[in-house]
DNA sequence: GTGGTCTAGACCACG
DNA sequence: GTGGTCTAGACCACC
C-alpha cells in the first residue's frame, strides 16, 4: 500500500495518516475526485482501529484535501485549489526557520547556498508530516 | 522579565522556557558563566510550578545550554561551543522545509528568493522555539 | 436535464434531489399537474440507484409537493396550494437566523440594511435545500 | 448546569454540546480566558462518554471559540476576537434564507416588516445550535 | 488533576 | 458496502 506507518515517529497515528495522504494528494499520487480507501479497508490494512482511521480523514477534510460523500466515501480534493494554500504555509514555516537562523548568527548567503547545495545529502523523509 | 509565557502555545510550558532561555544564551543576551535565576525564583516570576521549572532546565542542560553547580546554581555555557551544534540543527531543519516545499512544487529560486526577500513582513516568532 | 446533484454536499442525495424538484415545482418551472420524470428515467440520467430517486419522491409526495397515480406515475402538486405553508416555513426559518443575530449583537436595522443591500453579491445556492 | 442536552434534536450530542457553548462564548456568559468545564467533569455532568466531551471541544477548539492548555485545562477564547467572524457567519446564512424567501415571492418588503415586527412570537429556541 | 490518543465494539443513516 | 456517532475503558504526557 501506499502508506506506511512508523511507530517511532513520535506524532500520532492520525496526524501521521493524514500527513502522508495529503502528501499523496498535492503531489498527484491520487488525483482530483480519486476515491481514498474507506475508512473500514484501511484500518485493515494498516491494522489500526478505524476510528483512528476516522480521525485522520476527519483533519483531512477539514484542511480541505478531501470531502466525504454519504453512503459512497471519501474522495480526494482537486489538488490545483489547495495547493496554493498549502505553498503559501511552507513559506510560513521557511520563513520561522529562517528567523531562528538569522538569531544564531547564520547569513542569508549561507542559507542560500545551502539549499541550492543540499542535493545529494538527503534526508530520510519518508513518513515526515507533509 | 526576559521569559514570557504564552498559554495559547500548543508546547509544553517547560518546553517554551527552555527554548526562550536557549535564545536568550545563543544570542548572547545571558552570556557565558552567567548565572540562570533559580528555579524558585524563575517559578514564582512566572506564577509556575517549580516542577516545570526544574523540567526546563533538565531539558536545558541535557542540550548542553547550561550546566549546573552543586549547592551554587546554574549557569549559562558558552555560547561558542554550543552555537556549531545549533547552527547544523538549523539547517537541517532547513533542508527538511526545502524537501517539503520542492515536493509540492515550489523551486529552489522560488525559495531564495523568498528567504533575501522576506524583511519587512516579520513574523513574530515571539515565543517561538529556538 | 434540470437537475443537477454536487457530490461535495453534506446532505444525503435523496434530499438534495426532493430539494431541488421541490424548488422546480415552487417557482413554476414543473407546472401544477405536470408529470415528473419517472424514477427509473431520472435514476439513469443522474446515474444514481433508483431507490435513492424512490426515496427523494417519498419525501416530496410527503411534503404535499407531488401526488402519485398508480399505474399512471407522479404529478406536480399546484404550487398556490402549498405556497402559503412554505412562505410560513421560510419564515420560521427566518426567525431563528434573526434570533441568533440578535444574540452576537447585531441589531434589526443592520439586518434590514443587509437584506436590502444585498442584491449584486449573490451566494450561489445551487443545488440549495429549496 | 449551564448546558443540557435534548435527546431529541437531530443533531450529534458534540455539536450540540459545542454549540451552547460557543453561544455561552460569544455572548458573555462565559468571558475570556475563563476555564471550561473539564472534558472528565463535564461528562460526568452530562452523563456522557468523555470522547464525545472531547470531540465537542475539539470542534469548538478548530472554530477558535477557546484554547487548550496541556495539563492546565481548557479556556475560552476572548469573544471579541471571533464575534466579527461569527457575525459574518450568520449573515451569510440570512444571506442564503432571503434567497429561499425571494424565490417563492415573499418580497423584501415582506421579510423586513416581519424582522421588525417578530417581538412576541418568539421561537424556543434554548437547544439550538448557536 | 488536566488534555490527548488509541482500541474495541456497537449502532445508525445513506446508497 | 459507505461514513458518522457514541460508549467503555485504557494509556500517556503535562502540571
Amino acid at each position: 500500500m501506499l502508506i506506511e506507518i512508523d511507530y517511532r515517529d513520535k506524532r500520532p497515528l492520525y496526524e501521521q495518516i493524514s500527513g502522508k495522504l495529503e502528501e499523496l494528494i498535492l503531489c498527484g499520487v491520487i488525483s482530483a475526485d480519486e476515491a481514498l480507501p474507506s475508512v473500514r479497508s484501511l484500518a485493515i490494512d494498516l491494522s489500526i482501529n478505524p476510528n483512528t482511521i476516522q480521525k485522520a480523514y476527519d483533519a483531512l477534510e477539514q484542511k480541505g484535501m478531501c470531502y466525504s460523500v454519504a453512503g459512497r466515501g471519501r474522495f480526494a480534493a482537486a489538488a490545483d485549489e489547495v495547493l496554493p494554500a498549502k505553498k503559501r504555509e511552507i513559506l510560513d514555516e521557511l520563513g520561522k526557520v529562517v528567523d531562528k537562523a538569522l538569531k544564531v548568527g547564520l547569513t542569508r548567503e549561507e542559507l542560500t547556498s545551502y539549499i541550492n547545495g543540499e542535493k545529494e545529502e538527503k534526508y530520510d523523509t519518508g513518513n515526515q508530516s507533509f
